[in-house]
Order: structure tokens, then C-alpha cells, then sequence
RNA sequence: CGGGGCGUAGCGUAGCCCGGUUAUCGCGCCACAUUUGGGAUGUGGAGGUCGCAAGUUCGAAUCUUGCCGCCCCGACCA
């Protein structure tokens, strides 16, 4: 498998972008950065986010929905959070078009100002404890635990389809709590939220941690993350949960009295994941035959393709495919079935493995004489010969199959590539030639971090919340470290 | 914002260095026929501001200048 990623990691982006377009989940946009999420990418972002809306909801949490426009005051409220979002703004000065009396067309109506310019969000934090403010007085307000749906802009200047988009979608939770050790807990609470869900529905393994200071999100105390390894052994940040402190509360002087009428600041998280999980999951899972779809979040999960020569025969197969199709969408598997007569077998059998869905059925006059179906599987590119007697449930486990079967495959190769290194020669040897994450002590100065990151382009992904203890050196600067953190070039 | 590559039909391209009839080829598209178990075949057909603008020239896809856009690599970042 190494050796396939080595041949490939030239054209990684180009492999990366292929796979995307030709599996139909997005396309270019005419605006620059900006991405069109096609209709089968935009399912797939759907599944994503029902099974996701489910789970907050059953956390407790609430969806609204906060406005586009931040006014540019409330952004610089809070210090270290505007130093960290300043650079990547867009920013509305006007509200009004006009032609222009040159005959230039049309151009921005100079009369047309805005007093204050708006920002439009790349994260909502700031308008959100702006209205916090006036939802929350008393500890019987408290916890506030919403959710919100939206997409935000961030003006990056290289941007990558799904993972690095001018303008991408997300969900952002936005809690109060009344203590500081219960605002932790929900953020440790999301994170295992995120990490569930990465792992049990898109198969993709991830080390839960916390970042260090160098990587903590704008205006956080701390910022725990999951990070998933692609296949070309560059690390990626999946989704992230930050533990606010009162730094929100005390930018927008949100207070509450508690029991003893005792005036404080309240705790916050925020959290959020977005579109670019589809992109973990395009780099986590698919082949050069295209994308791999774990089976729970496949929009299709089985592609029925009949087989036949004259009406007669297509009428059989209509009958049979009939039948499967009604037990298969009563186990809930979504079953689609593939009649075009204007494409060839040959064809579709190409075009659905470029789309990744999990389990294709081919059925013919030959199959139906006795009682079976050819039923090919993505993720090994398998072929069986199935019975149709009680071929719903057959498939039903299967599918469950390669559910665990793309799981494993990417928890082996993960797992082989975190990889200890004790001295910088191998560090650096690690880094270049295995790629992936690599295991280091390191003495815990964002200075060094710096200095690692100047001279290899590695950061520090996590420091896994499982960690062990243990003694030891840092890789660069040899000062005492008490744990292993997890380096690796990242996206 | 720096470095590299590119812009010719819906997509991918040849032609450009060395200017010259009607701009090449493949895929796709339309029609008909034969086909259908791994991206079918034949015949016929439609489709072009050669990225934009100016210049040189009898003549520009080709030469010159300017501009615009895209992709890749850096810095920035989820």
C-alpha cells in the first residue's frame, strides 16, 4: 500500500480533485475559491448531517440561526479571536448598485456606504454572545446549548475543494454554562460526539487530543481536536471543540447570578465540523478506481443494473428487481435501480464504482434461470454469486461488512504510520520517508513548535488525551518533556 | 502575494517556435440501425468571439504589448 501512496503522493492533489469531479460531488464555481456541491455530493452532506443533528439533539443541544452580517466593532471585541480571523475577512461597505453614468455598466453607488462596514462571518462566535447577552441573566438560563447551521466565509488565498473553500458550510455549537468544569465537560462531551461519529459512520480513525498553543483556535483556552491521517500520510484536523473560558463572556460582559445571587461571568464552548469531512472521507478511503463510500453514509447503498437483451428479458428482470428492491427498502437500505437504456452495463458498472457505492447487483435472464444475482463489492472489488432467496437480508450484512472491512483497512494503516522517533535525524528521516503521524517528545515551548514547523513544515497535531506519562527529551532542543506529542504535515 | 504551468466546441487536445485556403483529433451531443455479462459499433449530422484588448502585417490561433482567468507549489488556514 506505501508503495502505491510514494507513486501517487506526486499527484495526490490531482488524484484528490479527480475523484471528486468525476464521482459528481462538486464541481468549480465561477466565483474564485467558491465550490458548486452537486446534488450527489450535497446528499451525501446530508446524511453527514442528519446522523450529526441527531446526536446534538439527543445532547441536549437546539438549532437557530444567527445572522451572515457581523458588525466590524463586535469582531475586534475580543483580542487574540479578531488577531486570528483579521487576515481571511470579507467586508461589505455598501448596499446599493447603480449604472454608471459613463456607460460603464453597472457600478457600487458611491452614495451607498455603509456607517459601519459588515463582516461577513467566518465563525459566529462574536454576534452570538452579542445576543447571549441579552438571553442570559440568571443561572436558571443556563446551560445554553445551541446549534447552528450555516455557512461562513473565510478569504483564504489557497484554497482546495472541500478542504479549504472560500466560502464552506458547517454546523458551529455555541454554549453558557455556569461553571467552568461543566463548560469542559461539554466540550469533551462534542468532541466524543465527533469522534463517534468519525469513526462508526464515516470509518475513518481518529486520535482525540488537545492543541498546543500554537494551534488553539482564536480567543480559546483550549482547543481539542480529532485528527485523521489521509492516505498520503499528511495529517488533517476533522473536527474541532474549544473550551471558551470567560473570554466571550467577559468581551461581551455576559454575567449571570447564581443560587447565592452572586454576580459572574458565564463558561463557554463552541465546536463545529464542516464540508470538509466529506474531503477526509474522499482522502480516507477512496482508490484509483474512484470513491469508496462507507456504507452508512452512502446516498446509494446498492446499484441494481439489469441485464437483458429484448423486452421480454428486461420485463423479467423489472420483476425480479421489483421484489428485491421492496425487501431492501424494508430493512432501510437505500436501493436504486439503474433501467437508463441509453448507457450499457459496461458503463454504468464504471460510473457507480467512480461514486463509491458500497454493493452493485448485476442481474440477467442468465441469473434468473437459476435464482441468483452477481453482487460486487467496492471496497475489495469482489464478485459473488448470490441466492435471491432472502438476498435483501444477505446484503443488508454485507453491507455491514464493508462498513468494518473500510474501518479496519484505515485503522491498520493509521495505526502503522504513527510511528516513534527519539532522535531528530530519525524525525526527520520518519517525516520524509514514512510520512504519517510521528510520536516525539517535545519541551513544550511554542517557540520550538515554531522552530520544528520552520525547519520541516511538521506541527504539532495533538497531544492525545490518552497519553501516556513518560520521561524524556525533546526532539529538537533535548530539554526534559513528561509525554510524546504527535507531529505530522498536515493539510 | 511570490515561483511554475496553462487558456483553441460541453470536456480533453493538435497546430504556435518558423504568420498563408474551409483550425486537428478524441470523448461527449443529435438522428438512424445493429447492440447490451466491464466505459459498444457503423453511417450521417450539429457545435468555434482560438481567454480579452490593442498593435505589427496584404494576411494573426501563431509575432509584440497590456490585461483577465484557472490549476499546481509556497506563505495563511477548518
Amino acid at each position: 500500500m506505501s508503495k502505491e501512496i510514494t507513486s501517487r503522493e506526486k499527484d495526490y492533489s490531482q488524484w484528490y480533485n479527480d475523484i471528486i469531479l468525476k464521482a459528481g460531488l462538486a464541481d468549480y464555481s465561477a466565483v474564485r475559491g467558491c465550490m458548486i456541491i452537486k446534488p450527489y455530493g450535497f446528499a451525501l452532506w446530508e446524511k453527514m448531517r442528519d446522523q450529526l443533528d441527531k446526536r446534538f439533539k439527543e445532547t441536549g443541544h437546539q438549532n437557530a440561526y444567527f445572522p451572515l452580517f457581523i458588525p466590524k466593532s463586535f469582531l475586534s471585541k475580543e483580542a487574540a479571536h479578531v488577531e486570528g480571523f483579521a487576515k481571511e475577512c470579507a467586508v461589505v461597505t455598501h448596499y446599493r448598485l447603480k449604472n454608471d453614468p459613463d456607460g460603464n455598466g453597472i457600478i457600487v453607488d458611491p452614495e451607498a456606504k455603509l456607517e459601519e462596514e459588515l463582516i461577513i462571518r467566518p465563525t459566529s462566535e462574536t454576534i452570538i454572545w452579542n445576543t447571549y447577552k441579552t438571553w442570559i441573566q440568571s443561572y436558571r438560563d443556563l446551560p445554553l446549548l445551541i446549534n447552528q447551521w450555516a455557512n461562513v466565509v473565510r478569504w483564504e488565498m489557497r484554497t482546495r475543494l472541500f478542504l479549504r473553500t472560500t466560502e464552506f458550510l458547517w454546523q458551529e455549537g455555541h454554549t453558557a454554562h455556569a461553571t467552568s468544569q461543566e463548560a469542559i465537560d461539554e466540550t469533551i462531551q462534542m468532541l466524543n460526539v465527533y469522534a463517534e461519529f468519525a469513526e462508526d459512520w464515516m470509518a475513518m480513525p481518529v486520535v482525540k487530543g488537545v492543541k498546543s498553543i500554537n494551534e488553539r483556535f482564536a480567543g480559546a483556552v483550549d482547543t481539542y481536536c480529532i485528527e485523521a491521517l489521509m492516505q498520503d500520510g499528511k495529517a488533517l484536523q476533522a473536527g474541532t471543540s474549544h473550551f471558551l473560558g470567560q473570554n466571550f463572556a467577559k468581551a461581551f460582559d455576559v454575567k449571570f447570578s447564581d443560587k447565592e445571587n452572586k454576580l459572574d461571568y458565564v463558561w463557554a464552548t463552541s465546536w463545529g465540523v464542516s464540508t470538509r469531512l466529506i474531503g477526509a472521507l474522499v482522502m480516507a478511503h477512496s482508490d484509483d478506481d474512484g470513491l469508496v463510500l462507507p456504507p452508512k453514509l452512502a446516498p446509494i447503498q446498492v446499484v441494481i443494473i439489469p441485464i437483458y437483451k429484448g423486452d421480454e428479458q428486461k420485463k423479467m428482470v423489472d420483476e425480479k428487481v421489483a421484489k428485491i428492491v421492496e425487501d431492501c427498502k424494508s430493512l432501510n437500505i437505500s436501493v436504486k435501480y439503474d433501467d437508463d437504456d441509453s448507457r450499457r452495463p459496461g458503463w454504468k458498472f464504471a460510473e457507480y464504482e467512480m461514486k463509491g457505492v458500497p454493493i452493485r447487483i448485476a442481474i440477467g435472464a442468465r441469473d434468473i434461470e437459476q435464482n441468483v444475482a452477481e453482487v460486487a463489492r467496492r471496497d475489495n472489488k469482489t464478485k459473488e454469486t448470490m441466492s435471491l432467496d432472502g438476498l435483501a437480508d444477505a446484503l443488508n450484512h454485507l453491507l455491514n461488512d464493508i462498513q468494518e472491512n473500510i474501518y479496519n483497512r484505515a485503522a491498520q494503516f493509521r495505526n502503522e504510520h504513527i510511528t516513534k522517533a527519539d532522535t531528530w535525524e530519525d524525525f526527520v528521516q520518519l517525516l520524509d520517508e514514512k510520512c504519517g503521524f510521528i510520536s516525539a517528545h517535545w519541551d513544550g515551548t511554542p517557540e520550538t513548535e515554531d522552530k520544528i514547523k520552520e525547519l520541516t513544515k511538521a506541527t504539532i497535531r495533538c497531544i492525545p488525551l490518552d497519553n501516556q506519562k513518560e520521561e524524556g527529551k525533546c526532539i529538537l532542543t533535548g530539554n526534559p518533556s513528561g509525554e510524546r506529542v504527535l507531529f505530522a504535515r498536515a493539510y
